[in-house]
DNA sequence: TGGGATTTGTTCGTATGTATC
DNA sequence: TGATACATACGAACAAATCCC
């Protein structure tokens, strides 16, 4: 799936549920972890504002845990 | 004070006098920092754009200082 | 012990679009 | 028309935690 600021979905959502997918595929199983800010950031093309927008939606979900200076991970 | 959006008054000016308030009468000394604008987003209910309407008042008023990456500080 | 690199956390700066009054 | 208010999105700066050499 690709971003698309064009959308009505804000970029914000749309990256949210590509990581969605990616977890509830199995592709990013329990305790695995997510991409880093930077690493999405540049992959598509958005702020880290944007990115950390997404991970609030998936930490509120319950799908993520993020600890300080380590990454964010696939809740098992 | 609460802000009432329903006032003839606008919010981030009713805002702008609770923060004055805090700081004329000492609540907030000299050097003291002020809410992040984010706390004040969310104790308030009001969006960043408002609460940093008020923070302009305040700043014009030579109240306050602000440095970007640190915070808004009452003037010495 | 120390220092650098990486990563997340928090803060303010700016711009644009939408909706309402 | 203009002022108000919210949401989105991009930057920039600094702080804190972690990791590794």
């Amino acid at each position: 799936m690709v971003i698309n600021h064009a959308s009505a979905v804000p970029v914000y959502r749309q990256l949210a549920q590509v990581l969605r997918d990616d977890i509830e595929s199995g592709r990013l199983g329990p305790g695995a972890p997510l991409p880093s800010e930077s690493s999405l950031v540049q992959e598509h093309g958005i702020s880290r504002d944007t990115v950390r927008k997404a991970m609030d939606l998936l930490r509120a979900d319950g799908l993520v845990i993020t600890v300080q200076g380590k990454g964010t991970y696939v809740q098992n």
